[in-house]
DNA sequence: GATGAATGAGCGTTCATTCAT
DNA sequence: CATGAATGAACGCTCATTCAT
């Protein structure tokens, strides 16, 4: 269908330029020139340019997801279950260094700071897996008896850290090396 | 002296406005009536915005690192220190909360993206504070035999993830909780 | 047959929009989807948004002068005859206020501007009833012996205003007082 | 001041154009361009185009309130009063043609919608006097018992439609002719 | 004939920077 | 030295019109 293509070029476009160069490098009229449209043409698959960013974060968490519920066996050991989520989370952003940088952008921006103040209260679905992890393995004893921040940054804080070395160049992230990184936050989290 | 006084309004309405609301929210001439100076007197003291910008940053920088050296005792254990500049660290930016959102803002702005890389490159003296640290604990068998960078994720990534989650009140970050939480860091990294 | 069926919702729709809003109210897109057509669909009823909107301008004016005619008697006394057209008009403007709001939106736009100097000229028909009313009243020394603008101006000028303050809600217009108001207007009229 | 004289040239860059033209035919740009200014120096001097329009008809009203009442005597009879009130506005309206328009255009246009609602319900001191000569006249027998709307009607109207023929050159009013036409009104007033 | 997706010129507005005073 | 008025390029967005289907 044109209309779901011209749609997925302007989104392609917006991904593209903001995620290289930022979003002061990415005025509509640079959106729709490199998606190959009009700049009026943009407005009729978005109300406008907030939308259009908000959106394309929405697309991308969308994705992420079942991705990193792929695979994941809810009755697994919790040091298990941690690593399996991370990783599959690193794997990710490794294959979608695009992704990432977007992600980052968005929420280093004023179009996030609402969505970031909801993720860090733990409303979406994606923490929730790490969430249900974290409060399982505090009240078995597994996980050290922090607040629950206090766990996502130590789980979080290296992983992001990580990844953002390895797209921007400082690092490989292979398999082994990832496993290792996960694997020193564990022993940071556990009990 | 005059001159220095308004540079000083300057830099600080600068501070202000960023850290604040963000550069969206940071025009000159905003920044100009905040310090209390006309638009065009900015220039005589910073080239362009984006000098303006970087100075602000690395005054911030400049102030940071002899704080986490104040009472820092190089004989002392490699984990001792470790806990000592982290503490340090947790304590300047808890205290001056105005200087982390505004690292923050500026690390994840274009202004900052070059200085990033340097940073990530571990080119500067504060994280060379802990850069000597970490080589010297993987030499001496005390920390995980990891990359540096990896090295440097697992303990910024924690500490500077709880100190946003602090300011922006979403944990009371008290000393006890500070310390745990380096503990959790330091835990991740040792062998 | 459909065509005439488009072309009427078509004109319809631009009424009600402008007429209740304005012009800048009224696209062409919100008149297409107000007519239930396609965008596009008007460009093969009406070569332009001048045409469309000079089109209705047009339908309106030829719906008003039969009312005004009717009943009407050339034989009476003029003033007679000039209450008789006062008071059709007045009461066509109260029963069709879309319309009267409409005219007045459109003399007082561009689209209306070539239109109004037409109108002062004398040129059409509507008008020629009361012109013809004016020069036999004139050289019959029962009106007043002033240009004719002045005439159309002592008559049109109250009429429409009072009908503008009833569309607008400042006061009702019964047919009582229509009658005393256009009795007055006479009485401006008359030798 | 050189600040007047920008100011000034950007009020009488948008009343020419849009007294002559209409607003369609006065875009920020091109007053900015008539005026001799950028196109952001008219922002120094109004918040948006919204004030500028508002503030232009603001100023030719303040303009207009102490002709009219120059050499207005209290004291006199009504008939005179209102002879002597409409004299100055018609002659007013002939030596600024374009103060006329502008404000023609202005109460046909969203910008005027609210402000005509106002000075429709008669809160202007400009109408105040007009009024005052109304309620007086109808308590004194003087003139006919009709609403204020009406009696306004009856007096605005032809005269703002005289005006408007003068200007568009369908008429010349010269002092005669402007007497006997607002006579005419006044025997539309009066008991 | 009818459609509505696509267009891009043109709008109002912002703001980093300059320069006459 | 310091100023702040002036600038104009660049932004996000609208909408009359076209044209492939």
């Amino acid at each position: 269908m044109i209309k779901l293509e011209k749609r997925t070029e302007i989104i392609h476009a917006a991904l593209e330029l903001i995620a290289e160069q930022g979003f002061h490098a990415a005025p509509m009229a640079m959106i729709a020139s490199r998606a190959g449209v009009g700049a009026g043409t943009i407005y009729r698959y978005f109300a406008n340019k907030d939308v259009l960013i908000t959106e394309l974060y929405r697309e991308i968490e969308a994705k992420i997801l079942p991705c990193l519920l792929e695979g994941y066996i809810e009755k697994q050991p919790i040091r298990e279950r941690f690593l399996h989520l991370s990783m599959a989370l690193l794997r990710y952003f490794i294959i979608h260094p695009l992704y990432f940088r977007y992600l980052e952008q968005f929420f280093n921006s004023p179009y996030g700071v609402a969505l970031r103040r909801e993720k860090l209260l733990g409303r979406t679905e994606k923490r929730d897996a790490y969430r249900e992890l974290f409060v399982e393995g505090v009240a078995g004893q597994v996980i050290k008896d922090l607040p629950l921040p206090v766990l996502f940054a130590l789980s979080f804080g290296p992983l992001l850290a990580v990844t953002r070395d390895h797209v921007l160049g400082f690092i490989v992230l292979d398999d082994a090396l990832m496993a290792r990184t996960i694997e020193a936050c564990w022993e940071g989290l556990k009990k």
